[in-house]
DNA sequence: CAGGTTCAGTTTTTT
DNA sequence: ACTGAACCTG
């Protein structure tokens, strides 16, 4: 508590009431949670099973319950709650499913499913136009909206429109007794502020509320936070309006100014010195975001030296820049001795890592990639995830027809258009029409063996279900299921099979060490939350990563690729006037870094087919340019690239030499 | 019905 | 370059 400055301390001890701390890129706004939870419990204003931390991702849960735990020692922390927004709608849910409706073991759809159904709905229409409605609807029920409001809202025949393929869409998912991302905010809502009885309940469980990033809160999440906070309002919230960079799903920074209005007694506190960045690097962030109009005024300082320069390269294409990022890395790696885990590559968009891992791979330097293909959306994941969502909750119907082809058992397209059609005129769910005998005696014999084999696998893990642990129940059904046969059978080599067999088994293993609960149902839908960022990090290992990705992250050495104009800002949000946001992803970029920055661009890039002429960022002109080094500029840094050269060319033979 | 081949469209960021 | 959809064949 001592080590806090005094604005951080009085964040720290302000237990009653309101709270906005407006905290600032590195100024230990992590620290100032961890700190007042551990204050809350101590000083007895309230037990840790009545305090909620919530955060947005995944990974900034992870990492305060890591730091709760270093800092709170014994089982003065037990009961605590430390999760993201859509965990804390999931476990409401699971325990008021009776108020909207849901049965136990409902089951959560991700993008795909949803995207089907959309597209199921909209027959013929084209994949971008599907997106678009998908959005319109997410849009919808991020502002908290139901379909019935939607469509009372809507105004023209396009929003009409939208609003009646909402109502559809919802039809849909409730008889399937599922729920989307989107509703694991917007339903809580609706259940909170429709029913006294359930929100005083609430409030007498979550005594105390902490939010972290909230700058990235949309309308529904704020109504959740209102609804749960109370009159009182006993909460701190945490955020930066500078790195406000979700507002493409939803996140309304002016909740920020709505909270002032709804608690006048709110207190705010401005946490204002970088503890994290150089002076130089934060000179250029400050100057960078100076450009954005500002709501609340915060001028960062930091105490700390200047750092290394800003480099500014200008690479031939991407390949050119990867290039000489790997062999900076490898050269500094040497000559500094600095760890790979020093090392982080940002990037705009997720697809700009692949000519930074061959340049990486060519070094023989370790990377990890935050953001590969999801470890969820692997096909064997998603299948075995499909069968044990339909073992919970026979009304899912997307989770029946992806399980009852995979493995394939002879039950085709048109089988199954033949078994919709008897499940629609029974009005009974696929699974179960499956079930009828009725029906199987309509369908080609080999079809109809095909389904009762499945009927008697799926019957067979449901016997089991409540007697076997999740992770045995698992275990059976990757191999009950065939699923693991298949996969032998359709890997090609014996390495391919083992190294997907060992995604099947890390999903075991999630069950085996995940949150405890019992039932397989709630399992699948907390699997269902995790993303691609969530899998394990750290390791000597040189990081790479989207920008979003890098919030709440630092590095002692930063490179920024691709700071070209489309490419960063992005010609989409260019296009939709969202030039200031781009500015916060660049800004959130920048202050990641301790020591040393990177920026970087290419003058062309292979985009599909054709070499695509590139111009340097805007935001790079809006950068003091006396504290930027372009390359080229500086004879003792040519001097330095060309040592650097040299050495990458010597370990690019050693790699080939290795190899 | 399943597995293979060709062919078009494709790239923003995440729970 | 890489993926998924459409089409073709045993």
């Amino acid at each position: 508590m001592h080590d806090l400055n005094p604005p951080q301390r009085a964040a720290v001890l302000h237990t009653q009431g309101p709270l906005l701390v407006l905290a600032g890129a590195g100024s230990g706004k992590t620290r100032v949670i961890v700190e007042k939870i551990a204050h809350l419990i101590a000083s007895g204003r309230m037990p840790a099973k009545r305090i909620a931390a919530i955060t947005f991702t995944n990974k900034s849960a992870k990492e305060m319950r890591e730091r709760v735990g270093k800092r709170i020692k014994g089982d003065a922390a037990d009961g605590l709650t430390i999760c993201t927004f859509h965990a804390l709608g999931l476990k409401f849910l699971q325990i008021e499913h009776a108020a909207v409706g849901l049965k136990r073991g409902f089951s959560i759809f991700d993008s795909d499913d949803s995207s089907a159904q959309v597209k199921d709905l909209m027959s013929g229409a084209k994949p971008d136009e599907v997106e678009a409605a998908k959005n319109l609807i997410s849009r919808a029920k991020n502002a908290g909206l139901s379909p019935d409001e939607a469509l009372a809202a809507a105004r023209g025949n396009r929003e009409k429109e939208a609003a009646l393929l909402y109502q559809r869409y919802q039809a849909r998912l409730s008889a399937f007794n599922a729920v989307d991302f989107d509703d694991l905010i917007r339903l809580p809502v609706q259940v909170l502020e429709g029913n006294a009885d359930i929100a005083a309940a609430w409030r007498e469980r979550i005594g105390y509320l902490l939010v972290d990033e909230c700058q990235d809160t949309n309308d529904a999440q704020y109504r959740l936070l209102k609804m749960l906070a109370g009159e009182r309002g006993d909460f701190t919230c945490v955020g930066d309006d500078d790195q406000s960079i979700y507002a493409w799903r939803g996140a309304n920074p002016d909740n920020l100014l709505a909270m002032a209005r709804d608690y006048p007694k709110l207190q705010i506190v401005k946490l204002e010195q970088n503890y994290r960045c150089s002076n130089r690097v934060l000179r250029v962030a400050n100057a960078l975001i100076a450009h954005n109009p500002h709501e609340h005024l915060k001028k960062l300082w930091s105490d700390q030296p200047d750092g290394d320069r800003i480099r500014v390269w200008e690479c031939r294409d991407n390949d050119h820049e990867a290039e000489k990022v790997a062999a900076e890395i490898a050269f500094l790696h040497t000559a500094r001795n600095a760890p790979w885990s020093d090392f982080c590559i940002l990037f705009r968009g997720n697809f700009q890592s692949r000519p930074l891992e061959k340049a990486l791979q060519l070094l023989r330097i370790p990377y990890h990639l935050t953001g590969g293909t999801a470890f969820l959306e692997r096909q064997e994941v998603k299948d075995a995830l499909s069968w044990l969502r339909l073992v919970a909750n026979p009304d899912d119907d997307t989770a029946f027809l992806r399980a009852v082809q995979s493995p394939k058992r002879e039950v085709g397209a048109t089988s199954l258009a033949k078994l919709a059609e008897l499940a629609q005129s029974a009005h009974l769910p696929l699974s179960r029409a499956a079930e009828s005998m009725a029906a199987l005696r309509q369908l080609p014999a080999r079809a109809g063996n095909g389904l009762s084999a499945f009927n008697d696998i799926i019957g067979d893990l449901r016997d089991h279900a409540a007697t076997l642990s999740a992770k045995d129940l698992l275990l059976r059904l990757i191999e009950r299921s065939g699923l693991l046969a298949e996969l032998r059978a359709q890997c090609k080599d014996e390495a391919s099979f083992q190294r997907r067999r060992a995604n099947l088994d890390e999903l075991a293993d999630w069950f085996d060490g995940g949150p405890r609960g019992g039932n397989v149902g709630d399992l699948a839908a907390q699997l269902a939350l995790l993303s691609r960022n969530d899998k394990d990090d750290g390791g000597n290992q040189v990081r790479l990563m989207s920008l979003h990705a890098a919030k709440g992250l630092e590095f002692r050495y930063v490179f920024i690729v691709g700071c070209e104009d489309g490419t960063l800002p992005h010609e989409i949000s260019v296009e939709e006037g969202n030039l200031e946001e781009e500015r916060r992803l660049l800004y959130v970029g920048i202050t990641r870094a301790k020591q040393a920055l990177w920026l970087s661009y290419s003058r062309q890039t292979r985009r599909f087919r054709e070499l695509v002429r590139l111009k340097p960022s805007r935001f790079l002109d809006e950068l003091p340019q006396s504290e930027l080094q372009r390359d080229g500029a500086d004879p003792v840094a040519d001097a330095e690239r060309k040592k650097e050269r040299a050495s990458a060319g010597l370990a690019a033979i050693q790699a080939m030499l290795d190899g």
